[in-house]
DNA sequence: CTAAGTTTGTGAACAAATTCACAAGTACCC
DNA sequence: GGGTACTTGTGAATTTGTTCACAAACTTAG
């Protein structure tokens, strides 16, 4: 299959949560226009980013909308579930593991870790957060698929090739850093900080 | 000026968090060469991204350090202090209330709102929660500079609408839903349940 | 002062992503 | 059944972003 781009999966996403609220309304078809509305892009591109993946659409009607929503479900691999394992169990970590939104697209927090004795054996949420020397030993048992980043910058290197050495396939990473992982992990970062000066130099620099 | 991209901006970002990190270790000069390994980019891209604000290196040489991160600085606004609020009191709204990282770059945590009136009035690190109705009154006198969203997706809307009419000129949204902004405000989501997808995309379609 | 060795800044070439534009289907009405 | 009104799917055109490649500028050594 012909690679595809980054910003087209983010759209996909976007797609399939604006099918899944016309589902709830019981709509049956929807127009690549109306998605498009929907989503601040254009008809063109909507029919597009569809067109690598085969044709869904009917011409002069447009899509079904349960469909589709399959489709794309099938696409972005959501119709399994994923073990997702959270490594630092502060301030964010925390919040993201009693964040109901994952549960619901199948993303199941499995375990929290954490390197703070004092912290280790407490509850988060049902979880007992387990100490991180143990990770390598548990996962090969329990086989994560995805661990989320969520410890200070200055181990976030050190805690990722940990996980990276325990045969975990996917990192997202919540540390203000720049993460090394090898070609075939998957690896996100969302950088909060790096947002905040995009919005500064949006307001510094504008007309 | 030209209009700058926003993968621009992002580096921008990166670049100046390198920088700092050498001015610690007292390094004088950096060659694009070495900022590039360090942000998993390429020489020519980072001279690019700095011809767009005007040429500050020494051929032959490279950049002074100091000089550098000032003018990225410079660049990005990060020369004041910018006065942020957080809209909805959740266990993201304040993780990110007692977030210690924002501090040190200029971002100035000024107030926190929640419409849930159990919540109004309780502390969190030092910040009364303040009752959301107030925005308008409270903004006319206090002029935040960013709002940022941590409400559920159902009023996340309507929350953003508030803050707009109250005149704030830049939000930050962890909502999982578009939010429809005029514009001339300053719009950035970090979609964590999105970036999430994205890996499970990856996951399921690699070779 | 000259020669050798670096490294910047930038137009030009290239690649990637988006938008255009239109033929080819489909539905609906009379 | 024929005509009208829509809407898809997709090559081609365009725009945007990245990489190349090299002259110009600077440093250092002798």
């Amino acid at each position: 299959m012909k690679r595809i781009a980054e910003s087209t999966v983010r759209r996909l996403s976007l797609y399939l949560r604006f099918l899944e609220e016309f589902e709830g309304r019981g709509l049956a078809t929807i127009s690549s226009d109306e998605l498009a509305a929907r989503g601040g892009t254009t008809s063109a591109q909507v029919r597009k980013d569809l067109s690598f993946f085969g044709s869904f659409g009917k011409r002069g009607l447009g899509y079904a909308v349960p469909e589709l929503a399959a489709r794309l479900r099938q696409i972005l691999g959501l119709g399994r579930e994923w073990r997702v394992i959270i490594l630092g169990a502060g301030k964010i970590g925390s919040a993201l593991a009693q964040y109901r939104g994952f549960w619901q697209r199948g993303f199941r927090i499995t375990a929290v870790y954490d390197a703070d004795p004092a912290k280790v054996g407490r509850k988060i949420d049902g979880f007992v957060i387990r100490n991180i020397e143990a990770l390598e030993r548990d996962n090969a048992s329990e086989r994560a698929d995805i661990a989320v980043i969520t410890v200070p910058a200055e181990s976030a290197q050190q805690v990722v090739d940990r996980a990276v050495a325990a045969g975990i396939p996917a990192i997202m990473n919540f540390a203000p850093v720049q993460l090394q992982v090898p070609d075939d992990i998957a690896l996100k970062t969302v950088n909060m900080a790096m947002e905040l000066e995009g919005l500064s130099f949006a307001l510094t620099n504008r007309d």
